[in-house]
DNA sequence: GCTTATTCTTGACTCATTCCAGAAAGCCGA
DNA sequence: TCGGCTTTCTGGAATGAGTCAAGAATAAGC
C-alpha cells in the first residue's frame, strides 16, 4: 500500500498542490474502494480530526478531475470514490444490500465501448454496472420469498 | 399514441387501482421520455391542476415497480423516467447539456448482460450508459476549448 | 523569508426526495 | 346501485446529500 510521501507524488504528478487534506483523502479513498462521501470524510478525521466536510468535497472533486480516482453513483445511492482508474472495469451492484464489486469487462477487452453508431454522440466512456444480489444476499434471500 | 383507456387497462393489466392522477402521470412519461420528475410534475398539472408532487412521486414509484415505466438516474442527474420498458436498450448522456438518448444495445442482442463470473453475483440486469457528447454540443464545444 | 494564488474553514443554503396523518376515492361483494 | 374496506391522495414538514460564499490559512515559487 502506498505511503504518504506516494500519495504526495500522484498529486504532484497531476499539478496538484500537496495538502494534508488531500493527501489523507487520497489515502481514504485508496483504502476503502467504493466508499461514500460520509465514510471518506470519517477516515480522514481518524488522522485529521478537523478537516471540514468541505475540504472533502472539494478534495474529492479534485482528485476526481485529476483523474486519480473515479467518481461512481448507482442509481438510489450517495456518490462514491474508488481508486481503480484507467483500466476499463465494471461494476456489480447489490439491489439488496448496495454492495458494489469489481468486474473486468464482460466480454473480454472493451466491447460495450463500441456504441453501435449512437445517434451521432460521440463517446467518451461507456459505464457498465450490473445489477443483482451478492452471493451473501442471493444465499439468504432464496428462502425468504416476501 | 395511447388513449386514456389504453392507459386504464394498462393500470388494470398489473393489478394496480386506475386514478387521475397515475392515468395521468403514466400519460406525461409516454409523451415526455426522460423527463425528470419535475417535468412530470409539471406535465400532469397541465391536466390536473390539483396533483400533488407526493401523489406523483406516488405514482411514479407504484408503475415502476410494476414495471410500466423505468426509472433512470445517470451519476449526477435526478431520476428520469422512461416508458421503453421490457426491450435491452441503453442510453446516452450528454456530458454538457444532460440530454438524454436511447440506444439499442451495442453489439447486437444483448452481450453485456453475460457478466463473466461475477464474484458469485446473480445478475438480473445490465445497465449500460454511454457518457459523451451530443451531436450539438460535440459540434459547439469543438470551438471553444477553454 | 516574503508574496501571491490557491485551498481550507465555517456556516448557511438549495432542492430532490421522503415521511406523516387525516381526508378522499376506487374496488369488491351483495 | 350501495356500503364497507382498502388504498391512495393531499398538504405540510422534515431529511440529507451536496453546493455556495467570504474570509482565514497555507503551499509553491522567488
Amino acid at each position: 500500500m502506498p505511503a504518504t510521501l506516494d500519495f504526495e507524488q500522484m498529486l504532484r504528478g497531476v499539478a496538484l498542490r500537496v495538502t494534508r487534506p488531500r493527501v489523507a483523502v487520497l489515502g481514504a479513498v485508496l483504502a476503502h474502494p467504493h466508499a461514500d462521501t460520509d465514510s471518506i470524510i470519517g477516515a480522514v478525521r481518524r488522522g485529521l480530526p478537523e478537516v471540514s466536510h468541505q475540504a472533502v468535497y472539494d478534495s474529492l472533486q479534485a482528485l476526481t478531475a485529476a483523474g486519480l480516482v473515479r467518481r461512481i453513483q448507482p442509481a438510489g445511492s450517495v456518490a462514491r470514490y474508488e481508486s481503480r482508474v484507467g483500466d476499463n472495469h465494471h461494476h456489480m451492484v447489490c439491489r439488496e444490500c448496495g454492495l458494489i464489486a469489481d468486474v473486468d469487462c464482460a466480454v473480454g477487452d472493451a466491447p460495450c465501448l463500441t456504441a453501435s453508431d449512437g445517434n451521432g454522440f460521440s463517446v467518451d466512456e461507456a459505464e457498465v454496472v450490473f445489477w443483482g444480489r451478492c452471493p451473501g444476499c442471493s444465499t439468504a434471500g432464496s428462502s425468504r420469498s416476501t
